[in-house]
Order: structure tokens, then sequence, then C-alpha cells
DNA sequence: ATCCAGGGGA
DNA sequence: TCCCCTGGAT
């Protein structure tokens, strides 16, 4: 299909030039994992930092880059090392998912390394690596291997989709095969590492999502959104839906020595791999967040009113069994003991104290204490480890210390 | 307080 | 197409 560009060939063939002359004065050459200025650069480091920078910004990514290049200086380090310890790596960077396929993927370039002597060096052996796609994949081609690569992310999309005004939605595929078509043709086959990282900055900088220093930009001159005065209607996408609200106990089961049960969540699903406190779901609003229900606050911050009604489009919850094997367990073993906490009242959303917010819901988390006796630790450690639950008892601080967390049980913690 | 960005996998 | 998580912007 003929690829048809909304600006003309002067101004496509102007581009990289221009960029990469911003780029010179004005870009970032001092980043840890940057490698434009070597001429033996370090696949490992580009892999690591760009799927590190894939889900988090420049600032976030900074010490825990430093962290893993201190504990797994090399390829072998990573691929060697156990689950947990990278887990409590990555804990708190978020989209656990990635540190688990980044661990899986150092397995794979180890095997490949250990083949073929080399790191891949094509894009599509990147892309065989797992938590490596499209974009990742240009980037460690162009920046880690000095080759030919191309990118196209979200930096990337929010300058072309105004440079060129193209208002389509970039959540749909037709559009996303639009920025890849002109992304391709800009850069420029000598020189793609520099094209990218000066596109990351670019965008990182200069156009940004809100104000971006069009003044200071070396694309002002034919950026057709600019010409209109509409650089922020762009990029295009599709408004988000109002996202539901999930209710939970968050429990701090204690033993008579004053540990914490802990329980490692299953590889699917929120915090998949890290370690949580057992969580106990309580219900699941559909609709939106702004659901209040009457009741008395504590002390109201400024004034504002303490008891608002009913939203009535509130009232079909959604009850749903949301719950691992090791939270089923912990349950049914409480309500036979009698140990069950009393049904959390419906001023849950107003009361309760941790409000967690992801891409898809809401969640409000209610933590909850109860103390066993000694017999009662030993009785559901053995029936969690009978069902291949990994579980340890650990007080709050050694469980920051040392376990994978996600930032939700820091904040209970707390 | 709410909204938003961000790439890949299932 | 939906699901991941957190921090920064507004």
């Amino acid at each position: 299909m003929p690829t048809h560009f909304s600006q003309p060939d002067s101004s496509l063939n102007t581009f990289a030039p221009r960029l990469l002359t911003w780029f010179e004065t004005n870009g970032r050459h001092d980043l840890p994992w940057q490698q434009h200025q070597t001429d033996t650069p370090n696949p490992y480091i580009v892999w690591l930092s760009e799927v590190m920078l894939q889900q988090t910004q420049v600032t976030t990514v900074l010490p825990y880059f430093a962290r893993f290049m201190k504990s797994f200086p090399t390829v072998q380090d990573l691929a060697a090392a156990d689950w947990d310890t990278v887990a409590e790596h990555w804990a708190g960077l978020g989209y656990y998912a990635r540190a688990r396929n980044l661990h899986k993927g150092a397995k794979q370039l180890v095997d490949i390394i250990n083949e073929t002597g080399e790191f891949p060096q094509t894009l599509a052996g990147w892309e065989a690596i797992s938590g490596v796609g499209p974009s990742t994949a240009g980037a460690i081609m162009a920046m880690g291997l000095h080759r030919y690569g191309v990118i196209c992310d979200g930096n990337v999309k929010r300058v072309l989709t105004r440079w060129a005004a193209i208002d389509g939605d970039i959540t749909k595929s037709a559009t996303t095969k639009e920025l890849w078509a002109l992304a391709e043709r800009l850069t420029p086959r000598e020189s793609s590492g520099l094209f990218a990282q000066a596109m990351m900055d670019m965008g990182a900088t200069l156009c940004t999502r809100s104000k971006p220093a069009c003044l200071l930009c070396p694309l002002q001159d034919d950026c057709l959104a600019h010409a209109q005065g509409r650089e922020t209607d762009y990029p295009v996408k599709a408004k988000k839906q109002p996202k539901p609200s999930k209710f939970s106990n968050a429990l701090l089961i204690h033993s008579i020595e004053g540990d914490i049960l802990w329980l490692q969540r299953p590889d699917n699903g929120i915090w998949g791999g890290l370690w949580s406190l057992p969580l106990q779901f309580v219900e699941k609003i559909n609709g939106n967040a702004s659901v209040k229900t009457t009741g008395k606050k504590q002390a109201a911050n400024n004034g504002k009113q303490s008891n608002v009604p009913i939203d009535v489009r509130s009232n079909e919850k959604v009850y749903e069994a949301e719950f691992t094997t090791a939270e089923q367990i912990i349950n049914e073993w409480l309500a036979k003991n009698n140990l069950v906490t009393e049904t959390v009242s419906n001023s849950l959303l107003t009361d309760a104290p941790i409000k967690h917010s992801l891409t898809h819901f809401h969640w409000y988390l209610q933590p909850h204490s109860l103390t066993l006796d000694a017999k009662q630790t030993a009785e559901i450690s053995k029936a969690l480890q009978a069902a291949d639950i990994n579980i340890i008892w650990l007080n709050a601080d050694e469980a920051q210390a040392t376990l994978g967390l996600p930032r939700a049980m820091i904040k209970v913690l707390e």
C-alpha cells in the first residue's frame, strides 16, 4: 500500500538533520546507560535501561538502574540470580510482569550467547526475548548495537502526531501503523541511535504533554499542530471509561512473636510474584469513583460537608470471588476458627485509609490486625504450605528490607 | 483530589 | 482489546 504523509518531502528530508543538530547542544548526553559516545556499546545496559524506561520516567529509573548494575553487572549475573532477589530490586517500580520478563529474558540471552558467542544482532532476534517488543527492540538495535533501528514509543508518537497533525486515535492499530511508517521514513540509516535518543529527549524536554516549549523547537517551522496553535490537541486518544472501585481488607496476621504472615502472589494478576499481606476481597462497585456513602468522616479537612447522599448510579454492585488460592484457605480457616472480622461497614469507601489507583480500578484497602496463638500459627502455616503456597513470617521492618513488596503494602505498614 | 503516561503479553 | 502499577502534572 502506498504510504502518504501529510508533510512534503522537503520537510521529511530535513527532519533528521534539524533534530540531530538540536540534540548535539541541547540533548541529554550524561544518562548512565547511554552508549552513543563509545565505539563499543554494551547491549545489556541498553536492554536493561529500556525495559525500565518502558514504564517509568528517567528520574525514577536512575536509582533502580544503579542498583541493578551494581548487583547484576552482566546479563550472566542477572540470569543466575534468584527471582526473589530480582523482585526485591524491582519492588516499587510497578508492572511486575516486566521484572519477570526481564529475568526470563536474561536467561534467554545467556543461552543465545553460549550458543552464538554474542547478543542477538537482529531486530527479530531481540523481539524474541521476553519483554522486548518492537520499540524496545528498535532502541536496542540503534543504541545498544549501533546498528539500524527505529523506535516509536510514546514520546515519538507525541512529537510525530503534532508535527504531522495526525488526528487518528493512537490506541487504534491503523494509527499505530501510520506512525511507525512515518518514524521509519524519518529515521536516518546512519546514526539511527542518535536519532532515537534525540527523539526521546525532544519528547521528554521540549514536546511535552502540556506546555510544550515550541519556541525552542527545531521543528516549529513546519509543525502542523503549532501552525494551528493546537499542539496540546495531540495525540488524540479515546476517552477512558470510569474505573470501578474495589474494596479489600489487608490482614495483618500476627504471631505471638510479633511476626506478620506474608504470601507470595501468583505470577498472573496483580503484583505477580511479589509478596503481599493476605487480602480479603470485600466488594466491587461498578461505575464512577465519586461514589459516596452516608456516614461520619474523621475530622474534615477544610470544612467540606461530610455527609453525602448515596449515588444512585452506584447501586449495581458486582460481587465477585476475587481470591487467590492462598486467600481462600485463609478465609476458610478464619471462619472455622471464629476469627472472622466483623463484616465491613458500608462506610468503607469513606473510611478506608488507603487508596491505591490502578489502570482499571481504584482499590480501597482497610488494614485489619489479629493475633494468633502458637498453635493457630502452626496450623495456618501448615495449611498454606500443604497447598504449595510460599509463605513467610516476618515483622514489618524485616519484610520491607528483604521482600519485594508493592507500594500499597508499604502504605499499609505505615 | 483526580487525571494521565507508558510498552508488551495474553 | 484488556490488563498491568506508580509517580508526576494539574
